[in-house]
DNA sequence: TACGTGATCACG
DNA sequence: GTGATCACGTAA
């Protein structure tokens, strides 16, 4: 069951990071399907420095402006595609990094994109994930109601004891904004990035 | 710890 | 135009 509109297009983005642990990412690539269960994550919204909409609308992030429910996937150190979905309503430029996965199905095809022996640590990590996934500037946009990427209930609900907050990775940039607690993690994965 | 890598953004 | 910067990953 594909997560809905609505699902997305509520105000608080941290709760959405949040819930969105446990949950099931899908993507149907050239008729390849992968997918995995969603065991870390990063809020992102307008109103902190940590965000890339934080100055306004550019060209890179104007999918964020859109209303949630679409993706936003940009080019990272010129290497790494990294996937988020757009939350809020139009005009609310908020979304949440997808860092890492459980693979779930299709560990065969991930691993033939990465050139990896075993799943060893195959999608703990943003760069890694879309790699596996076949996700790439390509997707930027696209809406996560269609056939493409999606994201599922998974199969139980994760109880919000399970769930670390820690500051989110990479961000020093953000000044004291870098210390929010709005990354999630699912507590005792070995799946989770470093 | 160091650095590859290239799009993007804020300058002029 | 140009230069600094960057929501990472790997090797060492």
């Amino acid at each position: 069951m594909k997560l809905s509109s609505s699902f997305y297009q509520r105000q608080n983005v941290v709760q959405i990071a949040q819930e969105l642990i446990g949950k099931v990412l899908v993507t149907n690539v050239n008729e390849r399907l992968t997918c995995g269960i969603i065991v870390e994550t990063e809020a992102y919204s307008f109103k902190e420095r940590g965000c890339h909409a934080y100055k306004g609308m550019t060209t890179r992030n104007q999918v964020m402006f859109e209303a949630g429910g679409v993706s936003y996937v940009y080019l990272c150190y010129g290497i790494h595609h990294l996937f988020n979905v757009v939350t809020n309503r139009e005009g609310k430029a908020d979304a949440v990094l997808i860092r890492a996965l459980e693979p779930l199905s299709g560990q065969g095809i991930m691993q033939e994109r990465m050139k990896a022996k075993t799943l060893h640590k195959i999608t703990s990590g943003p760069g890694k994930l879309t790699k596996a996934l076949g996700i790439n500037r390509s997707h930027n946009g696209i809406d996560l109601g269609d056939d493409e990427i999606w994201i599922e209930e998974g199969k139980t609900q994760v109880a919000k004891k399970n769930i670390l907050a820690t500051p989110r990775i990479g961000i020093d940039y953000a000044g004291e904004d870098a210390l929010l607690p709005w990354r999630f993690t699912l507590k005792g994965s070995e799946w989770v990035s470093k």
